[in-house]
DNA sequence: TGACGTCAAGATCCG
DNA sequence: CGGATCTTGACGTCA
């Protein structure tokens, strides 16, 4: 079983992507912007690979404007090498890339020019992956589209569309029920009168539930009937309801015992899943290590990128974490994220929080300007007085931790959560 | 006409 | 001036 996340990668320096406003969008600064977002996703790639992470969604804004502005621009040739570099390392972890259009992209709309661009949107996802040089199991995942009053007719006109499209975009197409309109029923509906594979969101079938009263795992077993031997694996999506924002929305990390009890039920067979969450490969990680035994020294690691992060919101059981650890012969992974889960539920009080960051500024107050300690000084003074939140400290702290190349840092997760 | 969702760019504010 | 923080942009549908 194969477990990803989508576009960005925390705490992977050298990671982030660029973009413009159209009306900054010159020839010359798309490519170079082209070529800094083909590095970050290299950068990425090589993370996944590190990590043991062998599903990853390609962000759509890979090339910014790219089935407009930057459709017809040398990239291909210009970064043939770093693209054939990218498409090796994917291939050789063997892992699976997919791409998602997002809900603007709109295949079935009545309006003509709204679909040809929709056709130019998938076109160029389809290319992305075509040079990367990757076959026809790695996705692009697309919703059905707008219903306009009338579903059954918006379902037809998605068919009708879909029939039209390339056969380069309609080999790699796949179809996601979505929290609003096209539940799991109707997606599977459409699919199989041409077959497309059918990817089950968890989430979004909860917020809007097809009819018939099914269980996940009897949706995901019809959908895995579309699923074809060239396909590839059968793909879901899977995420956990935000506890504070409205219904659909993602949590911002996956709560390990919602995750397994998920596992449990799943098939027996192969799945590739793909969680949409908030803090992104955090939680990839940690239901990674979850499943299957990785070895200590995995927790270690994780341990080492969160601990500031618990430090501040509860020094009890950063102690108990750090027990848990002591003893080398054991995999104490769940237990060691759900106190972890438990910390990070709650807000950190103004003195633990002033403590960690104090920590964290040991790893650079000796090399830093005067200017630099003023206003890390001011930043916890002001945090301390309630004059700002923690989020300005850390973001003092991030930007030293930039300037001054603090790979520790860089690599943890306090600066970012 | 604004909400929807998501990210970074762009604009502005501040010491 | 440089960095922190706020607002805007990009996209289509629907209330």
């Amino acid at each position: 079983m194969n477990i990803g996340y989508a576009c960005l990668a925390l705490g992977v320096p050298g990671s982030e992507m660029k973009s413009c406003t159209r009306k900054n969008a010159t020839e010359e600064r798309l490519l170079s912007l082209i070529g800094h977002n083909l590095d970050a996703l290299n950068t990425m790639i090589e993370y996944n690979i590190r990590s043991g992470i062998r599903l990853f969604r390609i962000s759509s804004d890979l090339v910014p404007f790219g089935s407009s502005l930057a459709a017809e621009l040398p990239w291909r040739t210009m970064y043939g090498d770093v693209l054939a570099t990218i498409g090796c390392k994917i291939r050789n972890a063997g892992m699976r890339a997919s791409m998602h259009p997002g809900q603007y992209t709109v295949l079935n709309s009545p309006e003509g020019s709204v679909a040809q661009r929709a056709v130019e949107d998938l076109e160029y996802h389809a290319k992305v992956l075509h040079f990367l040089g990757l076959g026809t199991e790695h996705k692009i995942v697309l919703h059905l589209g707008g219903a306009y009053g009338d579903k059954r007719q918006a379902m037809k006109r998605f068919i009708s569309r879909y029939t039209e499209l390339r056969p380069e975009v309609r080999d790699r197409l796949v179809l996601e029920n979505d929290h609003r309109l096209f539940g799991i029923g109707d997606v599977l509906k459409t699919a199989s009168k041409v077959g497309i594979p059918v990817v089950y969101d968890n989430l979004h079938h909860a917020v809007n539930p097809t009819e018939e009263s099914c269980t996940d795992l009897d949706w995901i077993k019809r959908c895995g009937e579309t699923w074809t031997i060239n396909g590839g694996p059968q793909k879901v999506h899977y995420s956990q309801q935000h506890t504070q924002k409205k219904p659909g929305a993602h949590s911002d990390s996956i709560q390990v015992d919602g995750f397994l009890a998920f596992c449990q039920q799943l098939p027996d067979r192969e799945l590739d899943i793909m969680l949409e969450v908030k803090d992104k490969n955090l939680s990839a990680l940690k239901c990674l290590n979850c499943i299957s035994r990785r070895g200590i020294s995995s927790l270690e690691a994780e341990w080492a990128r969160y601990k500031y992060s618990i430090l501040e919101r509860s020094p009890h059981n950063y102690d108990a974490i750090r027990g848990l650890l002591r003893e080398k012969d054991t995999y104490p992974a769940v237990e060691m994220y759900r106190l972890i889960e438990m910390s990070l539920s709650v807000p950190p009080t103004t003195g633990n929080a002033v403590n960690a960051a104090q920590h964290v500024w040991g790893y650079f107050k000796d090399r830093v300007s005067e200017a630099e300690k003023a206003r890390f000084q001011r930043a916890v003074h002001k945090f301390w007085l309630g004059e700002t939140d923690l989020r300005s400290v850390k973001s003092t702290l991030l930007t030293l931790a930039r300037k001054y190349q603090e790979e520790y840092l860089l690599t943890g997760y306090y600066l970012y959560l």
